[in-house]
RNA sequence: GCGCCUGUAGCUCAACUGGAUAGAGUAUCUGACUACGGAUCAGAGGGUUGAAGGUUCGAAUCCUUCCAGGCGCACCA
């Protein structure tokens, strides 16, 4: 018999529909398999007789029966078929075929969840990309974490994936910083100096200085601080768990190679630019922006665009096949702009897709944390990291969907109680980790293969079995949808089942065939809650 | 003015991308250990999915028009 997962489980079901919906003669349907809402309703559902009733200009519920008519299914993977309105087919699994599942999950364990779905696609997800002119900030911080675990989540379903980060290292930026780090040092020596219009002030300017001037012989200050700050952020981020493959600097990769230059030269060749008012235009409203946007400035600088351009089409360069960037919201406007130029540029557009991790408002309760950079009460990441920990931080971040304004209450995040969500989940985590102690310690342990599960009968422990064994399917759709926050709905289901599952049913001092057969299905709880916990980069203890 | 995002239970958010009776957490109220961790479990109340139309077997989801909030619309990045 050959491997039991969900995944070829599923690919059977749709063979076997397909099959079945062929005498109606309609060949552009795809056949779906769900999971139903409600779980009353079964296992896997089929909603393919309702698409075949508007080709077929007939009632789906009689469709479906006809459907059923025709369908085959392996006995020994389907127990019962059900028609319900208005025209789903709904399948209930063998009881065996969970059994297996439950056996696979404990053999691969730490393994359990991954799988090759995913594969074919190579992927450059970039994300944070902070100027390094500042600490991060709790928009950072969410974008950090959201892209960490989309990483590996799409890395856990065989996804080629690599984390980026962009260091704006060049331009203007760099020039002010320097400038403002010049002012920072003299205001040390007691000059009434302020920082240069648009340039950076704030403590952690002042720190800086206090560094500067003890090197010596004295570096660039622009170069040099950019690079502290840089360090700040890779510790922040070492801190968060989050790591990237590549760090890739804007002034050596794109400028310094003339890269910039190249891309804005071809641009030209193909007739997409054009001069005004001493500047170079690009001509991206012609392929779907509100406007054109400058190339090259009138004082000869390549513009904040430019670079990006190449930069972007220097990562299809690279071989990924899937551009992945996570913006901040204030740059929603340029998704359209970028697009626009790929487009011009002749790379495949629509490979390319932004996640905008929208604005989060930090709270203590009902109140909204000021962000007044002067009172500095937790706009960086590290501060947010000292409150909370990394743990609710990392959370708290991918508990919504990118795209919702978040409300991160700082008070529910330090708590230590049934309140933070957190909790919930690596209690239960600990739970089982101490009951199977406590077994050991009494002689009992797990079973492990299918025949021995057979005691598990009961309502409680098909609800787990059913999540566990669609645990892989979770990773595969959380990543492939870019939605880390699907997996934390998931978690949280598991999470509250066991719970049930452990109030209702005793362990301990059940009789041994059923004690080792339920600990054996906590065991595959535990392994999948430490193995989604960890692509969220949270951890599980054994013990809280 | 134009564009994007958001609007769902008192509050914070889901809803597998058009599917079945719109679900969780929290807050409120009520109940459950002489027992494997009560950081838990069970139950109750709570909804015109911002509003009005439209599309179809079927809409929180799609199209149109409004209303409200946020963010963009630089030769800044």
């Amino acid at each position: 018999m050959q491997t039991l997962d969900i995944f070829s489980i599923q690919k059977t079901l749709i063979a076997n529909f397909t099959s079945a919906i062929e005498p109606f003669g309609v060949t552009d349907v795809a056949v779906n398999i769900e999971r139903p809402k409600d779980k009353s309703h079964g296992d896997f559902s089929c909603p393919v007789a309702m698409l075949l009733a508007k080709k077929l200009k007939k009632q789906p519920l009689l469709i479906a029966q006809e459907i059923v008519k025709n369908l085959k299914f392996d006995p020994s993977l389907i127990s019962q078929v059900e028609v319900a309105p208005p025209g789903f087919i709904n399948l209930r699994l063998n009881p065996p075929v969970f059994y297996e599942t439950l056996q696979q999950a404990l053999k691969e364990s730490a393994d359990f969840g991954k799988s090759t779905q995913g594969k074919g696609e190579k992927v450059i997800l970039e994300f944070v990309s902070a100027n390094p002119t500042g600490p991060l900030n709790i928009v950072n911080a969410r974008a950090a974490a959201l892209g960490e675990s989309i990483a590996n989540l799409l890395m856990a379903s065989g996804t080629e994936t690599s984390r980026e980060y962009y260091v704006n290292d060049a331009g203007v930026q760099a020039r002010l910083f320097g400038q403002s780090l010049i002012a920072a040092c003299d205001r040390l020596n007691g000059k009434d100096v302020q920082a240069p219009e648009g340039g950076y002030q704030g403590a952690y300017m002042d720190d800086l200085a206090k560094d500067y001037v003890k090197v010596s012989p004295a570096p660039d200050p622009g170069e040099w601080g950019m690079e502290q700050v840089l360090k700040w952020q890779r510790d922040a981020l070492l801190r968060y768990d989050v790591h990237f493959e590549n760090w890739y600097s804007e002034k050596k990769l794109l400028h310094d190679t003339g890269l910039v230059k190249e891309t804005i030269e071809m641009l030209k060749q193909k007739g997409l630019t054009y001069e005004k008012d001493g500047a170079v235009w690009i001509k991206v409203s012609e392929f779907g922006a509100p406007k054109d946007e400058v190339l090259v400035k009138s004082d000869g600088y390549p513009a904040y665009f430019a670079a990006d351009i190449a930069y972007h089409l220097q990562k299809f360069k690279r071989g990924f096949t899937k551009l992945v960037d996570i913006w901040g919201p204030d740059h929603h406007g340029h998704i359209i702009r970028m697009k626009s130029a790929l487009q011009a540029a002749g790379a495949p557009a629509d490979q390319f897709s932004v996640i905008i991790a929208q604005q989060v408002n930090l709270m203590e309760g009902t109140e909204k944390v000021k962000m007044s950079k002067r009172e500095g009460k937790f706009v960086t990441m590290d501060e947010l990291l000292d409150q909370v920990g990394k743990d609710a931080a990392r959370f708290f971040f991918v508990m919504r969907s990118a795209n919702s304004h978040l409300d991160f209450d700082i008070e529910v995040a330090k708590k230590q109680t049934e309140e933070n969500p957190v909790f919930y989940i690596q209690y239960a985590h600990a739970r089982i980790c101490s009951l199977l102690k406590k077994c050991a310690d009494n002689g009992l342990t797990p079973s492990a293969s299918a025949g021995e599960f057979v005691s598990l009968k009961d309502p409680e422990s098909f609800l787990l079995l059913k999540e566990l064994m669609e645990y892989p399917q979770w990773v595969l759709e959380s990543g492939k949808a870019l939605e880390p926050h699907r997996l934390v709905i998931y978690l949280q289901s598991l999470a509250a089942n066991f719970h049930l599952f452990y109030a209702k049913h005793r362990i301990l001092d059940a009789p041994p065939d059923e004690a080792k057969a339920r600990l054996a299905l906590a065991l595959g709880v535990k392994v999948v809650l430490k193995n989604a916990l960890a692509l969220l980069g949270v951890s599980a203890p054994d013990q809280m």
